[in-house]
DNA sequence: ACTTACCGTAAGTCATGGCTTACGCAACTC
DNA sequence: GAGTTGCGTAAGCCATGACTTACGGTAAGT
C-alpha cells in the first residue's frame, strides 16, 4: 500500500516516465539513457534511485557500469491500488440506483 | 494515451490522492472536501480542476454546491498504460532466457 | 601504475507548483 | 432584496524538487 502512494509519486514526473518506459524496453545502463535525454548523467542517476525505492526498478552491477531493469512489484502496487476504485465506484453506483 | 500521463501526473500529489480516495467511497462537494483536510477550500478546487483536466473525476451541478464524483476513463488510462510494461518486461525476460 | 570509462553523492541554484488571501458570481433562505 | 452559503478564479508567496557542477570511488584497458 504505502509501496503504491510511492510508486504514484515516482511516475507523477514526465521525465520518470520517459526513464521507466525507456526500461521497459530493454535494461539499460544509466549513460545509455542519459545520452538519450536532454539532462545530465547525474540527473538521471538521480531519477533511478526514485523509481528503485519505489520498487519499480532493480539494478545489477554489470563491470563498471550499472544496468536498471523494470520491476514489476511496484507496477503491481499500483495495480492493485487502481482495483479498490474499481469496485467502490461500482458499489457507489449501486447504492445511488437503489436509492431512488 | 495524454490521458494516461495526464492521470499519473494528477495522482502523483499526496493531496490529491487523498481527495480522489474521498470521492471513491462516495461522491462530494467541494467544501465538505475542504473540511476534512488541512488545506483551503480554494486548494481543494484546484486540485479538482487537475483531477477533471485528467479524467480522474466529474462534477455536477446540485443547486449552489457542486458535486464531485470519481470518472472510471482516468483510472482505466492508467490501467492501459500499465499494461503495456507487463508484455514488455516479460518480452524482455524472455529474449533474456532465450539468449543463453 | 596510469589512463579512461562509468557511476553515485554532495552542495548549491532555480523554476515549478501547491497554498493562501481576496474577489466576484450564482443559488437558496427568510 | 438583503443576507448566507457554496463555488471558481486571480494574484502572489513560498517550499519542494529537479537540475547542474564538482568530487571521489570502482572497474576495465594499455
Amino acid at each position: 500500500m504505502a509501496y503504491a502512494t510511492r510508486a504514484l509519486g515516482a511516475l507523477g514526473d514526465p521525465t520518470r516516465r520517459i526513464i521507466f518506459e525507456g526500461l521497459a524496453k530493454r535494461p539499460r545502463a544509466v549513460g545509455e539513457l542519459a545520452r538519450g535525454l536532454p539532462i545530465s548523467r547525474p540527473a538521471v542517476s538521480q531519477h533511478l534511485a526514485v523509481l528503485k525505492a519505489a520498487g519499480l526498478v532493480t539494478d545489477r552491477a554489470d563491470g563498471a557500469r550499472r544496468l536498471y531493469r523494470v520491476d514489476i512489484a511496484g507496477v503491481d502496487a499500483i495495480r492493485a491500488w487502481l482495483d479498490q476504485f474499481w469496485d467502490r465506484t461500482l458499489d457507489a453506483f449501486k447504492a445511488e440506483a437503489e436509492s431512488h
